[in-house]
DNA sequence: GCAGTTTAGCGTGTGATATACGCAGTTCGG
DNA sequence: CCGAACTGCGTATATCACACGCTAAACTGC
């Protein structure tokens, strides 16, 4: 018995894991006909994620949410490590459709955003472990997308993955600091806001932290503080998210004006 | 009894997890001396996430980590969660001296990779739930260090507070794509190189992602791929990082050059 | 000093968790 | 139409966070 390679076909040596979260590990149709799959479990665990946090995320919890008994999850996922790693591909669902219009910092700034939105859906995502490089499909799709958006330009491939993959870990940060800190707002909004300004001002030091009790002092953190939006806001994370996206977005452009128009 | 204080003294209506981050949580002095310390308990908890992961910090494993029982413990943390709080704030260690040589930009330069260098001895940092804004000494104390750089600029003190958070912003992606990228690098190295580029040119269908298939295609995920470093490389997450951290700053710059210089 | 009070460490118990294992019933290939 | 393969499930085990209460130590007021 091979351990490497499942029993979905003749693929190419794809591993078991990523072939599961291709759906390709359907074995052959004999026996009694499932009444779970693959995609029901994941979607239920989403569900459950997202209503309730992913410490709520039990392999009993998802089973009762499908009317199943928690073992019977296990004939379609080997462990619950794996029942994450289809969630983590799971949580990025489909890119929008959009048509490239020539315009690419729009497009990677639209991008940028709806990667954000998607996160948002699903604040957990950031405390998922990483494990790897991007396989799963909606987390190739979006690349894709985002390499898209970029195609006009005419960048050698490596710089457009390069400026992509710099783009996606800005997004990833927003994501931690903005979307999963709203989890944190809906649980306790008053350590926002003006209590956070005054909790700043008992604790910040003026001889050790100069700089940040200056800040505190001009009543910076007063308002909507730092990275801490009502969830009111639209998708993003923030008005620092914004500004920090613009500049990013900005270096981009110099960096390809630099280079000249392309084409020979 | 009040529910919001803690017994630490006359400090102004600092909320009781707070004060324990800030060690102002020792209650009167009576009974036995104690055998152990927040301080301790907090080491230790680090000590075994650095050396087992994040899943192999568990209240006995840490007890056993200090000669203690488990419920030891308890006596100095009212729970996992606040042990993991302590641990939020202990893995951004103490920021590193540093004289503020009036070059704002090679200063959050420094910056930027010090937040790295400093998440990626700690992987597990990322998977921590974020739950509301910076509050600890260490967190803060980057925070200070960071506006500190950007003081001889003279910007109003919300843009430089914004800029900041958006450096901050990006270096937290930095750490989830590369530093706790390197843990799954550790498990597997062959999942990353050469084998992912095999990989990705089995997967992708040239007509749902056809951007990403010629990138496949023109073989850039064949060498170190996309954010994926051995962990050889110094205390960066790799060349994406450094080359969107160089847009960032550069659109900093426009920015601050366009204001002008400081000053009336 | 001495009594009373406060506190530290610990042992036990409880309920939730992941998951190994084997049984029973179902369905398809031959 | 029969046996093989496969699904769902019940049980068992080990680990987890944590409530509760006990014992003994050390400080405070007398």
């Amino acid at each position: 018995m091979r351990t490497d390679e499942g029993t979905a076909g003749p693929d190419d040596g794809i591993p078991d894991d990523v072939a599961l979260l291709w759906g390709r590990r359907g074995g052959p149709r004999r026996g009694p006909r499932p009444s779970l799959s693959v995609a029901d479990i994941t979607r239920a665990a989403v569900a459950v994620a997202d209503a309730d946090g992913l410490d709520a995320v039990s392999m009993a919890r998802v089973a009762a949410e499908l009317g199943n008994s928690t073992m019977a999850l296990y004939r379609h996922v080997r462990s619950k490590d794996e029942l994450l790693a289809l969630m983590t591909d799971a949580a990025m669902e489909s890119p929008p459709e959009r048509e490239p219009d020539g315009d690419w910092r729009a497009g990677l700034y639209a991008w940028a955003h709806g990667v954000v939105a998607v996160s948002r859906r699903h604040p957990w995502f950031a405390r998922l472990p990483v494990g790897g490089p991007p396989i799963g499909p909606h987390n190739l799709a979006w690349l894709d997308r985002g390499l898209a958006e970029l195609e006009p330009v005419g960048l050698p491939p490596d710089e457009a993955v390069a400026i992509v993959t710099g783009l996606l870990i800005y997004t990833q940060g927003g994501i931690r600091l903005g979307a999963e800190l709203a989890v944190g707002y809906a649980a306790d909004p008053d350590a926002f806001g003006a209590r956070y300004g005054r909790l700043l001002g008992a604790l910040v030091d003026p001889h050790r932290m100069p700089a940040l009790a200056r800040a505190v002092a001009a009543g910076v953190f007063d308002g909507t503080g730092t990275a801490s939006p009502p969830p009111e806001h639209d998708a993003t994370a923030g008005a620092e998210f914004e500004l920090g996206l613009t500049f990013l977005l900005d270096g981009i452009a110099a960096h390809i004006a630099r280079r000249g128009t392309p084409g020979p």
